[in-house]
DNA sequence: AGCGGTCAAGTTGAT
DNA sequence: ATCAACTTGACCGCT
């Protein structure tokens, strides 16, 4: 059975997501920027379970949510706990409603950090802020319930070798709220299943198959080989990606996204399996675009 | 109300 | 050297 995953906003459904910038935030009264800020994270949970709702209704089985959650929470000039936030407990009570509802209706949830979280950095200071940013979507995780933070494996600085030695040995200092819901997922730049299985084999780490990813940066192993080692990682049910190339696969740029997932693209080994499989949906129309593929699926049987 | 410029951050590969 | 791409345009401030 494969649950399909709505990732981050909508496309036609009017719920939006605030944010904000470090810059406007500067020029506020400390007392106007945390105002400010808590009104950003209120309407952020309530989005967040707006967005629930929506997937209960529409037969969205997983929701991925979006890093600025709450925007700038780790900016090292306007960065803040919760805490500091006037009305906190009223804020962190709606993220925890969103918890429950996402377990009683069995909506999973997950995090995925963006590009500036890399582990595998030679810079500490980086390591240092990555695992600041790690600490804080864990903290929001474990509020909403989501069990996957889905990471690169970062930059390869010319020896692969030498980075996945430093991201295992920062991976091993990680906080328990981040190191059990961690994931690594292939790019389409550096690293392929081949590099990362070994790595999450080891340490148990799952591994996030972007089957789409895999056929733009191919190492050598099938689809269906590399399904099956990933499916191996998961102590629970396993999560990939699936997106189709925005002007196929013979166009310019292939890594680009398409509106829609064309259905041959859909591996043929997730479509065997015979096991629970969340598929995260990287299409630009979003819920349109889950929906058209999920009719497709049922045209199926 | 509409619209143009701006926004914390890293790394890579295309142009 | 610059820029787009990456999970994703939103929002401020001016006219």
């Amino acid at each position: 059975m494969i649950r399909l995953g709505l990732c981050c906003i909508f496309n036609e459904e009017p719920i939006r997501f605030r944010r904000t910038t470090a810059a406007y935030l500067k020029r506020q009264a400390p007392a106007a920027r945390l105002d400010r800020l808590a009104e950003i994270a209120a309407a952020n949970a309530a989005a967040l379970k707006a967005s629930l709702v929506y997937c209960r209704d529409n037969g969205i089985g997983a929701f991925r949510i979006n890093s600025q959650i709450l925007p700038v929470k780790t900016h090292p000039e306007v960065g803040y706990s919760l805490s500091d936030l006037p009305g906190s407990a009223r804020i962190i009570d709606a993220f925890k409603s969103c918890g429950r509802f996402g377990r009683r209706h069995d909506i999973r949830t997950s995090f995925h950090p963006d590009q500036f979280i890399v582990l595998s950095s030679p810079q500490k200071d980086l390591v240092d802020r990555s695992t600041a940013d790690l600490a804080y979507q864990a903290e929001v995780a474990e509020w909403v319930n989501a069990d996957v933070i889905n990471i690169h494996a970062g930059g390869a600085y010319g020896d692969k070798t030498g980075a996945l030695i430093r991201l295992e040995a920062v991976i091993e200092t990680l906080p328990a709220s981040i190191r059990t819901r961690l994931t690594l997922e292939n790019d389409d730049r550096s690293y392929t299943p081949r590099d990362l299985l070994p790595l999450c084999e080891r340490m148990g780490i799952p591994f996030v198959y972007d089957v789409h990813h895999h056929r733009c940066l191919p190492d050598g192993l099938t689809e269906s080989a590399v399904t099956r080692r990933a499916m191996g990682t998961w102590n629970r049910e396993p999560l990939f990606h699936l997106s189709s190339p925005a002007e196929g696969w013979a166009g310019p740029k292939p890594n680009r996204h398409h509106d829609f997932i064309d259905p041959a693209d859909l591996p043929a080994a997730w479509l065997d399996l015979d096991l629970d499989l969340t598929v995260d949906v990287e299409a630009k129309a979003k819920e349109t675009a889950i929906a058209r593929l999920r009719q497709h699926l049922r045209a199926q049987g």
